[in-house]
DNA sequence: GTCTATACTACGATAGAC
DNA sequence: GTCTATCGTAGTATAGAC
């Protein structure tokens, strides 16, 4: 039963990329060591190296899992049973991020600077972020503005390369200001309509 | 002549930083060794120490002078005989940014998550950085669109706070992607006239 | 797979001569 | 102020028992 071994190595190493993050949280991607993830997850370092082969394959592993969650929670954001306008869109996105997540989000962006695997990581993100809300953003052209599906495509892309900047901002918003300002949502309606 | 002593003590606390970003843009901050700073800078050790008490002094003073001299940007682009539209400022901005700088940048803004001092530096630039944003939308709307000066600050503010916002995310780019995009005008200017 | 113990390296910072 | 040399430490990764 190889499954059931796997779902649990599975399980292992989700433990250890917890542990991390939260140990990023507090120390910084660079600044936390081996130990500190020991201590932290409650494991060994003979069993973390079982399971990664170097601390930066564990540094990787945690920015894909926070963008991963991230891009989940865009895809919560989107579902519905009407499109949600690109206001509404953004606004339920920000209130889905924690500041200890947009936290590892900007070290993981500064690590991006020099490494090309979690740059990697970074940019396609980024990029299935763009391509989930031009979808979002296309289908409430359409529902909400009447469009055609082709006309509305090429707006709704242009819209979503303007709300990943401002969900960019947001994110440095949340993880470096006590209290990060909403998002202004009239410069997102103003763009809006302008494309529609 | 305490003077004269000064400025050299500054010139070569310039070299060190200098030298400094250098080894940032290709390790990173966390990875550059003060070693690979002396071996930069053609200094020994006992020099960088006798100028700076710390690495993260260091690294600390690196991240000032980068956000300071993007700041100096910014007075540069907002200069002229009339004021610029928001579309032409953010446009001269971002031509003065060049990939280097962005990612020192982006790497402060990772260090700032657990970093009191150079969070201080980073949220502070930006707050700087907004409010002379904001001078310059304000003398626009005044002088482009005939604005009182009351309600012209008013909008610039804004106008200003959704500028920070795409210059962030230009930043990002420009650090991370191979060819940024420009910057779509089209968002600021719909943006700008709707305050307008 | 997981533990403890440790080898090996690299780093930050200092001492002391000049 | 600047150099060379070095001290102490902290970190990554591995070895070997269980």
């Amino acid at each position: 039963m190889p499954k059931l071994t796997d779902a649990r190595r599975e399980l292992r190493r989700d433990q250890i990329i917890q542990a991390a993050v939260r140990c990023f949280v507090r120390n910084g991607m660079d600044r936390t060591s081996v130990a500190d993830i020991t201590a932290e997850s409650g494991l060994s370092a003979g069993s973390i190296y079982a399971h990664y082969r170097s601390k930066a394959e564990i540094v990787q592993a945690a920015a894909q899992d926070v963008l991963e969650r991230r891009l989940r929670t865009l895809t919560a954001a989107a579902d519905g049973a009407q499109p949600p306008s690109p206001a509404e869109l953004i606004t339920r996105l920000a209130a889905g991020v924690e500041r200890d997540e947009a936290r590892v989000g900007l070290q993981a962006w500064g690590e991006a600077t020099t490494d090309p695997v979690i740059r990697d990581i970074v940019t396609d993100m980024t990029d299935r972020f763009r391509d989930q809300l031009q979808v979002s953003c296309a289908a409430w052209l359409v529902a909400a503005r009447g469009r055609e599906p082709g006309e509305a495509r090429a707006g709704a892309a242009i819209l979503a390369s303007h709300l990943v900047d401002v969900y960019l901002a947001f994110l440095f918003r949340r993880a470096l200001l006590d209290e990060a300002a909403p998002i202004d949502l009239r410069a997102i309606t103003a763009f809006a309509d302008a494309v529609a």
